[in-house]
DNA sequence: ACCTGAACACCGTTCAAGT
DNA sequence: ACCTGAACACCGTTCAAGT
């Protein structure tokens, strides 16, 4: 006994996430978590207020680590290929934490219930944000929703891929020219719009 | 008693649509519904094989509705605006049914297991190429990648927009501005990259 | 502080009957 | 065929205790 010497906050979040990735998101009871780690069913409850909570942090960590996935692949880019390369990574993101991602953006997570959450995925919209702006659209209404829609983009395709719609018949090889065509387009639209 | 004549059924759906608007997605439970109905607890399992079999037949009733409006708004519209007016329709649908579309792209709704869904999810989708492919660009993998790049940017708008993290701080013009803008960029880009 | 067992009101699903 | 009540194994959440 006494498996988790004070830290039984971050047992629950790890087990939530090998649960969540294991299972799906529907399945993530707090019962089964507190089973797993071996404390009584009602424990969890010293930590987090009620489920959503809990999935609110597993949520808010998912974001945090998509903020460092983009900033780095952002980073790493050559200069004219900045908006592709963070495209691509917020891909892969999707692609290899699906339940997370599902998570992240799925139904009975309310964002304006949870300020960290909320603070974490706004500060993965910023990364790409700063990635359009620097495309050199001027400030304003314009660059803001290009900034938006570039968002719109990369989500509607991770979020397509995930929910099984779209690359069911594609190979991997085709999928990488899906995304990169896309991004070429709208990008190409966006510097010719924008002039 | 012998509130439905041979139509439980078609009472679960209608139920379960009222339910969904007004308590959304997760609430959403057979037990629940047969209670609303007037009907002992498990009468649904002679209709429908489990809690997922129902869901997905509100999720396909869904997509046939939203591609009915978006098959109108294309041919509502002048020649030059069809994806515009799709993509307005598109949006619009997610907006006025919005628990019903995070069920029909929630997780937890595998389209795989369901082909009455599947079907119903794909023929939405065409009606969106249908639309791309009257753009004028040849017929080939590119005029395929621009239609699901048109579906991922509607759809990413819509879905972000229903998750709530798009638009709090935007206005009902300002909304309709960003989707001006962001279709805008788009269509330009296509028909740049395409020729 | 942190954990426990018991309890309450829910679920989905199954099954043996009833008409 | 269609519906019923009882039952089983789960939930989330609360509460009165225990250390």
């Amino acid at each position: 006994m006494r498996y988790h010497h004070g830290d039984l906050r971050r047992a629950l979040l790890c087990a939530a996430e090998e649960v969540l990735e294991r299972e799906g998101p529907a399945a993530l009871s707090l019962r089964e978590l507190a089973r797993v780690i071996g404390v009584s069913h009602n424990a969890p409850y010293r930590h987090f207020a009620d489920r959503e909570a809990l999935l609110a942090a597993v949520a808010a960590d998912g974001f945090r680590r998509l903020a460092t996935g983009l900033a780095a692949a952002d980073a790493a880019a050559p200069p004219g290929e900045r908006l592709q390369a963070t495209g691509r990574a917020y891909l892969d993101f999707a692609r290899t934490h699906r339940a997370l991602y599902l998570l992240m953006f799925g139904p009975g997570l309310r964002k304006s219930a949870h300020a960290e959450l909320r603070d974490a995925a706004r500060a993965a919209f910023d990364v790409l944000r700063d990635v359009v702006a620097s495309a050199g659209i001027p400030p304003g209404p314009r660059a803001r929703h290009g900034a938006i829609g570039a968002w719109a983009l990369v989500h509607g395709l991770a979020h397509l891929t995930a929910d099984g719609q779209i690359a069911e018949d594609l190979g991997a090889d085709g999928h990488a020219m899906l995304i990169a065509d896309v991004l070429e387009s709208y990008a190409t639209g966006l510097c010719a719009t924008a002039g």
